[in-house]
DNA sequence: CAGTGGTCTAGACCACCCT
DNA sequence: GGGTGGTCTAGACCACTGG
């Protein structure tokens, strides 16, 4: 049986991926918050005690898992979630052209719920622990297109309100990091068909029984967190959900 | 307008990129072939007149685009189409229970067509060129899942035949690294969700107009050449797609 | 101009694999 | 034991940014 250290990494890890540790425990605490600059490369290496290069192997780490960015001659910075950047990151619905458009958001519902047993098992929380459930209607164009059920632990957020979502400035995950301090950093996606029931159909203006994209989206925060179930039926008579694959 | 050099980079390109080009050039070549060990760092080094870390950027790209394996100890390898990488890499079903289980496939056609303009399109050759047409359908545990619809150039696979596919060892993409030395390094896939019509219902023994998830998946190459156009028909009633975004 | 990240080098030492 | 990749260092120089 391989020995772990109490900071989870293997006894004997190489320094940078302690070093590495020692930045997202940083980030983690909220001692360098999103979009602000973290110390140059130098001043890390004297605060680690090690040299650039290990630093640099560490950084690049975090860069290529889009924690954090680089803009050479300024310095390196925490990612922000931006309008833009959740729409290149995880909006994955595009039209026929292959062109990328954010929708309108309407908020159709918001209510107090308990989580059922499916709920609860991929959130990672009890069976019947209080949630938020948020119904919103994403339309391009002026024709619907989206209807998403998205499911969060109040406990994560606490003191959410419908009015709090409807006058969000941005998107939802930019109100996640930026009244919660909940950073979403990965999702996980399932996708499947489905036929429209009566409230989707009257929801999205489509028949019932038309065929939907139905996507079961999992989005988790530092340390494999799951912060937020969503499940999003898309009309993809005009749209597609785009998914790249680097072998 | 920025000057480009004739090996397509930005004149003044770092090094390691000029290093990685040139190893993807032997790679296309066939200098060293799947499965295929290449030179040791030190040796590449030697042969490209740069330092050892030069080199060790350049193939950490190539490691990271899943075109090159490393072994310590061992040596560097050219990453080769196996049953296990391709169900890894390629094939995003899973069971409900979130395990992946590799089909078995049974051809159900193979024709010689002529490309119409969608296809001519989206693999980037003349409308009315020639192309192979095979149909397959996977199965698991006896049960009907996918049917494919794949299209490929002839000109890039010479007198392929129903025979061959058919007694192929391993997967597609194997067959077509191993006998006609075309690499799929990349994927595109656009998803929506469709009604079964008579064909389909009948191969996957559902009923005329269930709801089934539609795949177009794009293969690539090096130089992102096209050199595959599937259509996949997938019963998502017990099997789902996965896909994860970091970020 | 000073400070930052980006590239490149040269070498040391380690862990691992094969023979 | 000899060769391989993996880590780590120390320093030089470059390109870019901002004041």
């Amino acid at each position: 049986m391989n020995q772990i250290s109490l900071s989870g990494l293997p006894l004997g890890a190489p320094l940078y991926q302690e070093v590495k540790r020692k930045i997202m425990e940083s980030l983690r605490s909220g001692e360098w918050k999103p979009g602000e600059i973290i110390p140059s490369e130098k001043r890390l290496g004297e605060r680690f005690g090690v040299s650039i290069g290990t630093v640099r192997k560490a950084v690049d780490e975090l860069v290529a898992e889009n924690i954090l960015i680089r803009h050479q001659g300024r310095g390196t910075f925490v990612t922000s979630h931006t309008h833009d950047r959740y729409v290149f990151a995880f909006f994955h619905i595009i039209g026929q052209d292959g062109h990328k458009e954010y929708p309108k958001v309407e908020l159709q519902a918001f209510a107090s719920i308990k989580a059922d047993a499916d709920m609860a098992q991929r959130l990672g929380i009890r069976t019947g622990s209080k949630l938020f459930r948020l119904t919103n209607r994403l339309s391009i164009a002026g024709k619907p297109l989206i209807v998403d059920d998205i499911h969060v632990p109040e406990r994560s957020f606490p003191h959410l309100t419908a009015e709090t979502v409807r006058n969000r400035p941005g998107t939802l995950y930019q109100l996640y990091q930026d009244n919660f301090a909940v950073a979403v950093l990965r999702t996980e996606e399932r996708l499947r068909a489905c036929l429209a029931d009566e409230r989707l159909a009257s929801l999205l203006e489509v028949e019932v029984g038309a065929p939907l994209l139905h996507i079961v989206r999992l989005a988790l925060s530092f340390n494999d967190l799951a912060v937020e179930l969503r499940h999003s039926y898309v009309n993809t008579a005009h749209h597609e959900y785009f998914a790249e694959e680097h072998q």
